[in-house]
DNA sequence: TGGGAATTGTAGCCTATGCTAAATTTGCGT
DNA sequence: ACGCAAATTTAGCATAGGCTACAATTCCCA
């Protein structure tokens, strides 16, 4: 239980930095999330085509989200979502969806919108985003 | 000349992946910008106390930063700004001033809308950027 | 002026995230 | 059922950005 305080614990900049490492991740899940949505399975070669990363590269990030407790695999097997992974990936397509609307009622046009949100989206606190909610429905 | 098309070239991901790699540029000239301001030098000790870490990290990052044109410096010396570097922190300290001012304006906390701008700042494109002055002075 | 404290540099190690090339496995179609 | 194509894995390399331990340098002041 004590690791749960480590977060908090830390100072700024460490939380900046551990947040960077889970920014991969949580574009992983999310992507597979979607993938599953329209397809039976989802396989490295799908996230290498979607991040326009070499499939070697997909294979060891793979290997790092199934350390963690993301998804789960077998070797020359197809990606699934663990109950984690799935959780991390609800909560960040609902983040990136309130993000993108609320760039969308900021002004910006769809291509910005789109682009920015995907940067912005790890980068959003709980509050910020209850702020941005609440500017949607104004 | 060549390579100033690389940014346009390149997909979108391959885009946010090189955006990633100059964000501590962006971070340390901003900070060496502000630590300017307020003392004779900035020091790399100054730098590893704001930033958390140790003094051989900030110690390697000036390298890359030297190498990339936006610092220059001399063995056992204080660390100064290129004009490159000069122009870099004047945008970079501009961008983050407007999405601190626009998330309080949005009714986020002090608190949590200087954290969030810090993560934010990095990912906001010259159209967002602008919707979010608008938005300030509406 | 000389010595110690503060600062900077060097050596060597780690993980994350990229890559190419080559080997292995799977699975489908003839 | 077999072979080929697609997919995955392995090996090996690079850079960025962390670290500790130790060496070198600077600078102040007693």
């Amino acid at each position: 239980m004590a690791k749960s305080n480590s977060r908090q614990a830390r100072g700024l900049h460490s939380r900046i930095r551990s947040d960077h490492a889970t920014e991969l991740a949580e574009d992983y899940v999310e992507a597979i999330a979607e993938i599953l949505e329209r397809q039976e399975a989802c396989r490295a070669v799908d996230l290498a085509e979607r991040f326009e990363v070499s499939h070697v590269t997909v294979n060891r990030t793979i290997g790092r989200l199934v350390r963690d407790g993301y998804v789960e695999t077998e070797p020359y097997g197809p990606v699934l979502l663990t109950t984690k992974g799935k959780r991390v990936a609800r909560t960040a397509a609902e983040r990136h969806q309130v993000v993108l609307e609320f760039l969308l009622a900021l002004g910006v046009s769809q291509e910005i919108a789109q682009v920015d949100s995907e940067g912005i989206e790890h980068h959003v606190s709980p509050e910020t985003l209850q702020a941005m909610r609440s500017f949607i429905q104004r």
